[in-house]
DNA sequence: CTTAGGG
DNA sequence: CCCTAAG
């Protein structure tokens, strides 16, 4: 496939006039040093160079890519803007501006301007049709909304933003062109004669200048970006690149692919708009100013053969920001098809399959106070996340190869972890309910904090029974032993609560001490009973620092824990 | 990985 | 409940 592409792509595309591929710094300045690109791009200094190099940008993808014969109008909607507006002669304007001359200054920010109304109008338009844009069409949006209410910073922002909104707006364009007369081939024309026309050293001494402004602009989309899925794309296009300085065919090749991707899908998933969507403001360019159809009529007849360059090209490892997001958007999107509760429950499910019955003899032996932890309300739970979000895990099902695969493996396995859901419910609703709200827990969270679930006097008095059978700090025994079901509760919670458990005894009994009434409030539903437990516990198995010298103050000897207690308590030395 | 301990 | 250091 890459092959056929190399061959093909130098056939349409004339790219005479640079020698450099512009797109090598865009890609290769990535993911090293993001704070440092910020830091470059809150400086305040080079919005004149990136309005020029705005314009310069347009013209060289327009120039290098395409020998324009059959510009379709989203182009001229596009430009018509930046090239028209303003400046009643485009075609020296345009020349002024590519030899960056003082008088560039003034027109780029008249170009600005224009340009910032046209944004606006991107937006509007972009709410009135509501089209599928994917996830990052509000962050775009919101951009936009901010640039022009900064005016300190609005400029060199939309300057260098122009092309991302563009690209956002790509099917407004192509909405506005069905019933809109801007179709302006003049200018394109004028564009494209105009870079015939510059002289080699004229583009030989803006490569150097331009390349910069093009890393800034790129580094700049970087960071706009809400998903990995671009930054994937470029990292293989950097692959692809590095090292090649002058490899236009790669370049033309790995630019044009996705577009063709997305052509030939049919029903374009949200993947497919997320990628058109992420390319680089140059890539949009070409994307939505070429005439697709030529392009694909260049030996792309299908995505089977697209395919390849994609799976073939990802080798380096995606940035950490792109692995916290999909794993955001996998577990959001899978956690209906068991994907974290598969992954959350799968080990335990195993386990419980096997010495479920076991232990839960073991539970009912256990068990002095009656089942009041059903965990029938307990374990419904209001997702963190929002609705919007959902709806992008949708359009995003397979926005990546490898959150597609793991989206197929969750469905795959899928069925078996249900069979044993349905198996195990048979036995147990509790533990099910327990393992089904643990797994919502994890899934949703995404990395943030578990949802805290209280622990019902049951589970305190298993952990208690337990410390009493296992001793203090052999937690994953307890945690195999009593809690194999509860798979929400992990061997450091069971030493969290068990730590505070001591601390609630000792200051229940000096609470108690004091004041008779408070008694009921202080023990948090922890019947007294089990505190006397807990402290004769610590007292036999002596946490390692904190218990002996706290309860040893508060303890009461073991006779009066005897005298205290009721008859539903074991005797301690029965079960130590 | 498990535990202890601080937050 | 989270995080981390230590073993």
């Amino acid at each position: 496939m890459s092959k056929l592409a190399s061959d093909a792509i130098p056939n349409m595309f004339t790219c005479k006039p640079y020698k450099v591929d512009p797109d090598i710094p865009f890609f290769t300045a990535s993911e090293d040093e993001p704070g440092g690109i910020e830091h470059f791009l809150g400086e305040p200094e080079c919005k004149d160079d990136l309005v020029n190099n705005l314009l310069d940008l347009d013209m060289f993808q327009i120039q290098k890519c395409f020998d324009v014969e059959d510009i379709s109008g989203t182009f001229d909607d596009t430009m018509r803007p930046n090239l028209t507006q303003g400046e009643g002669e485009n075609l020296e304007f345009l020349y002024e501006m590519f030899q960056g001359s003082n008088n560039g200054d003034v027109r780029g920010q008249n170009t600005l301007s224009t340009s910032e109304e046209f944004l606006l109008d991107a937006k509007y338009a972009d709410d009135t049709f509501k089209l599928d844009h994917g996830p990052c069409k509000d962050s775009y949006l919101g951009n936009v909304a901010l640039q022009t209410q900064s005016p300190g910073i609005h400029k060199r922002d939309s300057a260098s933003e122009i092309l991302d909104l563009s690209s956002v707006g790509d099917p407004v364009f192509k909405c506005m062109n069905n019933h809109s007369s801007l179709h302006d081939h003049i200018a394109v024309e004028e564009v494209n004669e105009a870079f015939k026309n510059m002289s080699e050293y004229e583009t030989s001494v803006m490569d150097s200048k331009w390349l910069q402004q093009h890393e800034i602009f790129g580094l700049k989309n970087y960071f706009e970006m809400e998903n990995g899925l671009s930054l994937m794309k470029f990292d293989l296009t950097t692959i692809e690149h590095e090292g090649k300085t002058s490899s236009n065919i790669d370049y033309a090749a790995s630019t044009t692919e996705p577009v063709i991707r997305t052509l030939n899908n049919e029903n374009i998933s949200g993947n497919h708009q997320v990628k058109r969507k992420r390319l680089t403001g140059s890539e949009l360019l070409k994307t939505m100013n070429s005439d697709v159809r030529k392009v694909e009529l260049f030996s792309f007849d299908g995505e089977d053969k697209a395919e390849p360059l994609v799976t073939q090209k990802r080798s380096r490892k995606p940035p950490r920001r792109y692995i916290e997001e999909s794993l955001d958007y996998s577990s959001k999107s899978s956690n209906r098809k068991c994907g974290m509760a598969y992954r959350r429950s799968k080990d335990q499910f195993l386990h419980v399959k096997s010495q479920k019955q076991k232990w839960q003899n073991e539970f009912q032996a256990v068990q002095v106070f009656p089942q009041e932890d059903s965990f029938d309300g307990n374990c419904i739970q209001v997702p963190f996340d929002l609705p919007m979000e959902r709806e992008h895990s949708k359009k995003n099902e397979s926005f990546l190869v490898k959150d597609a695969e793991d989206c197929k493996d969750n469905r795959l396995l899928c069925p078996v972890d249900k069979l044993d859901v349905e198996a195990l419910s048979a036995e147990s609703q509790e533990d099910v309910s327990e393992d089904e709200c643990m797994a919502r827990s994890y899934a949703k969270g995404g990395g943030r904090r578990k949802r805290h679930i209280s622990w019902t006097p049951s589970e305190v008095v298993k952990l208690v029974e337990g410390v009493s059978q296992c001793g203090v700090g052999r937690w994953t025994e307890i945690k195999r032993l009593l809690f194999s079901s509860s798979s929400h509760r992990t061997s450091v919670d069971l030493k969290d609560k068990w730590r505070n458990l001591l601390r609630a005894s000792c200051t229940q009994l000096q609470i108690k001490e004091k004041v008779e009434n408070g008694r009921k409030q202080a023990t948090n539903h922890i019947p007294e009973s089990v505190l006397w437990r807990v402290r004769e516990l610590a007292i036999m198995h002596p946490y390692p620092r904190e218990s002996r010298s706290k309860v040893s103050c508060t303890a009461p000897a073991v006779s009066s824990f005897t005298a205290a207690t009721d008859n539903t308590l074991v005797p301690l030395s029965t079960a130590v």
